[in-house]
DNA sequence: TCCTATTTGACTTTTCAACGGACAATATGG
DNA sequence: CCATATTGTCCGTTGAAAAGTCAAATAGGA
């Protein structure tokens, strides 16, 4: 039941119905692959003279090729379609305030070269001339991987609808600051950005499973030095006006608590970030000092493993934050209703320590009788949900549906 | 950039395009009436001759009709293309703890008979039986207004994903409650019923106006009994996994706050509901007292009134009310990043009193740069939001969107 | 080994709707 | 009266799905 904007619209031309169908199609190749003209056309319920001249069309572009004929119990043989990911890659960038990370994906999102890291330079002219100068020699070095498709790259901040600008990064003191352009230019290959939380959505929104799993409305919050929040209803990122929605990391949980980075009192995420937790170990608000050396200081992960092997502060620590996390999903969940929660960023490492806290927590805040079902899947860092978001601003559009009406 | 679920798609047929520029025509015929099939064809940016089809094919089907010739400066003069609104009604219910109300509008939410009401009977098997007479006798009494096409029931509650069945209405004690079939029997007549908050999103979204605004994220506050939240993105209402996504009324404004009548602590709803106000004017917490008659006690319009004619008690309630509705708010911003939000309910009487303090603390917790920009725009009880909703239940499907891909 | 049934993928004809252009009807201004 | 402009209709063309046909490939049974 959407609304057409008069204002605003596409009307359908004659090509509309084959447009429409190829991207069905496509899709199904990437689901289900391997798979035939003929399953093709009995998934789509349309005739197989339909769907043989979409494939060979996608074959003609290079999108999808035939490879091995299959089997079957009886009858002619078919033969096997698939994506053609060959000789193509997309470069997936993650700036982190300390760290930034490069990882080069095939077109849907698995790994052809490891990831690398280099410290993230604040200066932007100096930062975009050294990833600049990065990525072409990881080009150069794996020319086995083929030509590049496209940089995405993925930042702790909030980035403009048309994402060419970065607005806003405050952990990294980029403010209204042009970055495609820029590094369009020096790499001379297409970028996209986008902020991390949301990067991690898309990646859960595209990463090939066994595709048995409907698209279902979701959550991914990303714990970790701030706290990223990217919301998927119905197949597509919740953006907002301003492309600044899912900013739940800056919903209150108490109006009278501690002072948040942004300005306001007793955001969510002024709980439970990685110095949150980190200020409740040492007792003393570490957000109030200048710039902790990070080398002199125990990180998020030290803490974890010292909650690990049996020390009481730290494990306080984390059950504080544990359940101030379920306290704060659980406002997410009445506000938008997800079928699964996905958790990121290094806390999850602690999970075996604080899951019990994070679901009965949220269980207290959340709205019977639905509410209370949510599913909630732990993403560890390992699976690297970031690099694996900036991957998906590369090859998601190309499998994206055409926009009608 | 929406992904097409591989297990729940639709395939474009040959009669895609028209089932598509059909609903794009009926809608800026609807925006723009009086329109002439050339002006549609320019608008549209399509052949005069494909447009004429369409049209014909919609006067047939009785949904718009020829009207009178326009004017042109030189050249044959123009048929005025109308909605056809003649003749047929639908009948929006707003069904509240107390009373229940009753409206006749046409298909495109304009009242046609004035609002009626009656006491809300709390055995729903009462109650149906009750609404059905009621609403026979209306069509009954007012033959000159045409055929019901149908009836939109709005409640202050939760409504199952198929919209048959009341999940939970709290201050009317229904529980899992199955209403569409038994008032579809009662009535002979089709039956939409969504939450009161979700149905004033939808009457925002389907008013007709200028045409010239066009369609953008906003949200719908409704400040009464309890809290209603419509939230609109895309021209589409945000319904979650169940139904139940919006449900800002209980997100936290602080979980050590007042317990709520959801159970959790410190709701936002707990804070800004009519009863919160009151319970502050009179230093106690009414929610705890057995169920107050209404006649002994003062009520929320009553304390506006006070508040207008200087009592101090009453002003400092409303801007505590002002003060927490403005924070919530703000998280409502920064999680949906709406260009508008519409505030209805009894406190809209005393905007003038709180408007500054609500956006004074809205402001307080909203992120920069561009979170501080949004609309508030105030929707008085007059306006009768609730029951344009549920008119709007009935009229909006026939404009909607076809779904494809 | 031959025949039948089955399955795939290519191909042909039909139908639907947009596309492109032509045309009659209607009006204005010189 | 004529040139010009505008609206709405009509007709042939074209793109794509719908429906059906056919050859190729293969398995299994007689």
């Amino acid at each position: 039941m959407r609304r057409i904007d008069p204002n605003n619209f596409r009307v359908a031309t004659r090509d509309t119905p084959r447009q429409i169908n190829r991207q069905i199609a496509l899709n199904l190749i990437r689901a289900r692959q391997p798979i035939s003209r003929a399953d093709l056309a009995r998934s789509m319920n349309v005739r197989r003279g339909a769907v043989s001249l979409i494939v060979n069309e996608l074959i003609e572009e290079g999108i999808i090729f035939e490879g091995a004929t299959g089997e079957t119990s009886r009858g002619r043989k078919p033969k096997f379609l698939f994506v053609d990911t060959r000789l193509r890659c997309a470069v997936a960038v993650d700036i982190r305030p300390t760290r930034t990370y490069v990882m080069v994906t095939d077109l849907v999102g698995r790994p052809l070269v490891g990831v690398t890291s280099f410290p993230t330079e604040r200066d932007p002219k100096v930062f975009v001339s050294e990833l600049a100068a990065k990525i072409r020699r990881l080009l150069a070095d794996h020319e086995e991987i083929g030509e590049c498709a496209g940089i995405g790259i993925v930042v702790p901040g909030m980035v403009d609808r048309t994402g060419s600008r970065i607005l806003f990064a405050p952990r990294l003191g980029w403010h209204d600051l042009p970055l495609l352009e820029p590094l369009q230019a020096a790499t001379g290959l297409p970028v996209s950005i986008e902020n991390s939380g949301r990067a991690c959505a898309l990646a859960k929104m595209w990463a090939t499973r066994g595709g048995d799993d409907t698209t279902a409305d979701f959550v991914f919050v990303s714990v970790s030095d701030g706290l990223g929040v990217g919301v998927v209803v119905k197949g597509e990122l919740l953006r907002g006006q301003h492309n600044v929605a899912g900013e739940f990391g800056h919903i209150a949980l108490s109006i009278e608590g501690p002072r948040c980075a942004c300005g306001a009192n007793g955001c969510w995420e002024a709980y439970v970030s990685n110095l949150a937790t980190l200020s409740r170990y040492f007792g003393r608000n570490l957000a109030d000092e200048p710039l902790p050396l990070e080398s002199a200081m125990i990180t998020i992960d030290d803490l974890i493993a010292l909650a690990h092997s049996g020390d009481a502060k730290a494990r306080a620590a984390l059950q504080s934050t544990a359940r101030y996390l379920g306290l704060g999903l659980g406002s997410v969940v009445n506000a938008v209703d997800p079928a699964r929660i996905y958790i990121g960023g290094e806390i999850t490492a602690a999970w075996d320590l604080i899951e019990v806290t994070v679901r009965s927590s949220l269980k207290e805040r959340t709205l019977r009788p639905v509410g209370r079902r949510v599913e909630i899947v732990v993403v560890p860092a390992s699976d690297y949900p970031r690099l694996k978001g900036a991957a998906a601003l590369v090859s998601a559009p190309s499998f994206a549906a055409p926009v009608v009406a």
